[in-house]
DNA sequence: GCTTTTTAATTTGCATACCTAATAATTTGG
DNA sequence: CCAAATTATTAGGTATGCAAATTAAAAAGC
């Protein structure tokens, strides 16, 4: 319990790393990956590659474009769409900032050896069936594995 | 990787679970959490344990106690203090809303045989270690054990 | 004792993240 | 061609979160 309490907390300062070190929120960092990710996507998807409401994203993105990270141009095939895109000062910018809580978990279990790796994972799988959260997706703190 | 994507996942969804159904949020459920712990707390104490700063925690206090869920008197002994303690109405509350996510994961590891549990805790351990995550402090959802 | 400093709580002002509902523009189905 | 669905956005609301200023009370210094 113990272990498992600090690697969520080792996650959970991941976000304000970001914040002081790259000058921009958790949720910002969010799109710019999911943008980084799968270009260019129009609001809708991102949205719901982010799993919020559109309204929410709006703002993000605006944001996003004010600092110079993102684009928005209308789609030329369907003209209510928009295409989000990575700036190429955005782009820059996510290959400096990689994934930190994530490279330190993959650090982590690179550490492990063949053995200790699969009795963490039958473990884990374990511990997820009784946890009922197979249906779950990915957070996005992981989305790029 | 995937199932600690799960359990993560899981907890995530927890903060959503408790705003849908005990009509309050994850900040205002953890600073009841840390009044149930101990108490009375002052403002300044409660702020510390939940590592915000005052002027956040006197917010979340306010819609508390709009909530008849909390009270707050002069403290006695240094009037510049307050007193906050849970009401009648937020002790009933709190025994009725546990720590779903961390139930889960009880629930969870109380289904591992004692082998598996010992080498989960030897690989997370492990892990862990490589992370440097080891000075880290419990976040909220942890903070009971 | 009296003044200065420190401490505790709060208020104010600001930025952000969320949501739902309403609106405008555009496409699609019939 | 027109009604229905879709897309982005705006409007309006609540909640976190902070720093800085304010008020009140206690503690420290002299």
């Amino acid at each position: 319990m113990q272990n498992l309490r600090r690697i969520f907390k080792a996650v959970e300062s991941y976000s304000r790393t970001v914040e002081t070190k790259f000058g921009m929120t958790g949720p910002q960092l969010w799109a710019l990956w999911e943008l980084g990710r799968n270009s260019p996507l129009s609001l809708k998807d991102l949205a719901a590659s982010m799993h919020l409401s559109p309204s929410t994203v709006v703002g993000v993105i605006d944001r996003l474009i004010a600092k110079d990270l993102v684009t928005r141009e209308p789609d030329q095939a369907d003209r209510r769409r928009v295409c989000l895109s990575l700036s190429t000062k955005g782009k820059e910018l996510l290959d400096q900032a990689p994934n930190p809580a994530q490279d330190q978990l993959i650090k982590g279990l690179k550490s492990l050896n063949p053995g200790q790796l699969k009795t963490l994972s039958l473990s884990l799988e374990s511990l997820v069936k009784t946890m009922a959260a197979d249906k779950l997706e990915a957070p996005f703190f992981f989305a790029e594995e």
